[in-house]
Parts: structure tokens; sequence; C-alpha cells
DNA sequence: CTAAGATTCAAACGCTCGTTTGATTTTTTC
DNA sequence: GAAAAAATCAAACGAGCGTTTGAATCTTAG
């Protein structure tokens, strides 16, 4: 029989983990590349190796793999933006170039270190550009309370900005985030540069832009 | 027979004229809010009041009507961003504010006064996340020489900015600019504040946040 | 007015989609 | 090692996809 969608983290033979996780990387790349309404189920178990059918026995649908996709890394990503703000809040004291980094260089570690990192960052710039309803409030849930906490923190900083602004700053960021780490621009790799390494140089503009954008009067 | 699809701009009879504005108008709108793939050409026959084969009719294939939907608008905003930035050119002594303003000033325009204007920005978002090789030289065939032109103007105004720095930095910029007209941001609007004007504020924030993050040391 | 051309239309083409089924194989449990 | 449960598999389902066709209708020009 099929077994239990609501838990998916309740213990699980060995075999099927190899062919859930499968599935989850094929997907995460073929979604990066052509979306998720043009990536098929066919194309994604085709490149894992396994039956058509074992998407909708361990998901369900199409949609909850999707979601999947995405709860994978964002627990991870989450977990390790907090934990470097942990980390920033001990410090002596901290600035907010201490605090910016400890927002970005997760999310830019996640993109250069994990295995798929790089494509699940792509497909996180597509669910921002979905209006899909579902997968933004599924987002905002998973994500709303970090740059909550992130906003907090700079506030004490920065306390003579309008919490307002802040707030419409710290958005910029984000988007400019996003949209740095996958590549969009028109800026070309040098040769000689390896891929990573031009991802790090992206950051490190960033993280200067986004400090003096921070402090603009 | 079928007209010519090389040459859309030559003279079409204008009760053709009505029915390709209908399609182009109702694919923007679909697009924007499904995706290219998600988006069917029986969703936007039927939404513009027009027969399926239509679309084949007058632009050949659902990849040619994707081109148009943003040849339509691209060669407007480019000539609009040029003309702006001439006005800057001649102003008696424009800053760095006047020239991102001739930058971003047309787009937001663009996505408030033009009917269908909205729409067409959150199409403009996805085509930067969609790694499609033949839209993104599309993009960058309709795009790139706009880029240099005010990229020359500022590196002028920023003598000291290295020519890399100064790149990375409106490259961002322009992702920020998408984002922040797109709604994709986690800003509430404000109730008693319209649409209209709360995107005009985001863009108000942007140019500041821009002008400190160009300056930057 | 009539012939020619441009446009619209209903219908169908072959194809791929997400999902379901029921049998078969593998793994676990006692 | 046999019964139960979990997982895999080939095959098929109906639906929707982009595109094509050829006839019908409308528009234009001589």
């Amino acid at each position: 029989m099929i077994q239990s969608i609501a838990e998916p983290s309740s213990k699980l033979p060995a075999s099927s983990f190899s062919t859930r996780e499968r599935i989850l990387g094929a997907a995460e790349e073929l979604f990066a590349s052509h979306g998720f309404a043009g990536a098929s189920l066919r194309q994604v178990t085709a490149s894992a190796k396994v039956n058509l059918a074992a998407v909708n026995y361990h998901f369900g649908s199409k949609d909850n793999l999707i979601e999947e996709v995405f709860r994978r890394r964002l627990d991870d990503l989450n977990k390790r933006r907090l934990l470097a703000l942990e980390g920033a809040r001990t410090r002596s004291s901290p600035g907010i170039d201490d605090v910016l980094d400890a927002f970005i260089r997760p999310a830019l570690e996640l993109s250069i270190s994990v295995h798929g990192g790089t494509a699940f960052v792509r497909v996180l710039a597509r669910a921002f550009a979905e209006h899909n309803d579902r997968l933004r409030k599924f987002l905002s849930d998973n994500y709303g309370h970090v740059l909550r906490e992130f906003a907090g923190d700079i506030a004490t900083l920065l306390p003579d900005l309008a919490k307002e602004e802040l707030y419409w700053r710290l958005d910029i960021i984000s988007g400019a985030l996003t949209y740095a780490m996958t590549d969009f621009g028109v800026i070309q790799r040098p040769h000689g540069v390896s891929r990573d390494e031009h991802r790090e140089r992206g950051i490190q503009h960033l993280i200067r832009f986004a400090v003096a954008g921070l402090r603009a009067p």
C-alpha cells in the first residue's frame, strides 16, 4: 500500500530513501532549467533513473514534489542563517556588515558548496517569479520569521532609520541577492575565473553595495 | 494565403490589427501569471476571444508570439530610457541620481501608466529566470547597448570607480529594479495606499538605495 | 460587380502530459 | 522461511498541448 505522505521523515527503508533523493535531485535540476510547468515528470524520472510512477508513489503529486524540493533546502538554509546571526551577535561589536554577512553567506555557501545548491538557487528565483499563491504562502511561512529576526538586529544598529524604510531596503537586498546568485546578469565571467570564484566575487560586490545602500541618508 | 511573418510591421488591414493586439495583450497577461510553458494558446485565444488558429496565422508559432510580446514593449522602453538620458545630459550639471532616474523612471512609468505594463514587467522578470538561450540572446540584443550607454555616463561621474566594479553594481541595480517593480517582495501594501502609489514609493526607496550603493567606497 | 486576397473558423492531427492501475519484485517482520 | 508490507514496474487512462488543414467568410481592388 501507499505509505503515509504526511510524515515524510518517518523511518523509511534505506532502499526507498535512495529513490526519493534521486527524484528530488533530478527534479531540482530540471525545475531550475525548465521551470515547474516546463519540466515533466517523465523527464524527471528518466533523469533520476526511476520508474515514472515512483513520483506519485513517494510524493503523491507533482505539486507535492515541488514543495518538497523547497523544504529540503530551506530548512537547512534558515538554520544556518540563524546560526550565523547568533555568531555575529556574540562578537564584541557587530557591525551592519557582520549581520548582512550572516544573511548572505549561508545562501552563498548553499549555492557553491552543497551538491545541487546551484540548481536550487535558480529554483528559488523561479519561485519569486511565480505568483502562485500556494507557493508564496509556503515560502512566507518558512522564510518570514528569519527576515524579521535580521531586521530586528539591523534596526538596533541603525536606530535613526525608519522601520518602513528598513523593510524596503531589506526587500531590495533580498531581490538583488537572489538575482546575483543565479548568474541572471549580463556580466560575462572572465576567462581563467572559475564559476565559483565568479559567484564569490559577485557576493563581495553585493555586500559592499548593500551595506552602503542600508546606510543611505 | 498566410501573410509574411518576416515583416510584421508591413501594412496590415485594420481588421487584423485588432486581432493581433488582442492576442498580444492576452498573452502578456497570461504569461505573467502562468509562465510561458504554463499558459497555453487555448487559454490565450479564449481570453482574447479569437480563434485558436489565429495565433499561428498571425505569429507563426508560440515562440514567435513570446518574442513579439517582448519586442512590442522593449522597443518603446529603450527609446524612452535613451531620451530621458539625453534629457539628463543637457541639464547643467547632472548627478548620478539624475542618470539613475533616467534609467529607472521609464520602467516605472511603463509599469504603472501603460495599459498592460504591470503584466509586462512580470513577464520580464520571468524572462530573467528563464535560462532559455534564445530569449537571453534576444534580450541582450535589445537591451545591451542601452545598459552600455548608461554605464558610460555613470563612469564619467564616478571616475575613481573601476570599470568592473561599476558593471557589477549596475547589474545588481537591474536585478533589484526588476524585483522591486513586480511586487515580489514581502512588504505588504498599507491600507489606504493605492497600488500605483505603493510602487512609486518602492522606486523612490530603490533610487536612494542605488545611489548610495553606487557611491560605496 | 466580381475576382483575388486576407482573415476567421471548426475540426482534426499526432504527441505529451499527470495520474492510476494491477501485477510483480523486493524488503521487512515474526 | 513464510506471511505481510513496501517498493518497483509496464501499461494504459483521459485530458490538454501546439500545430495544421481546408472550407467559409470577410475585405479589398480593378
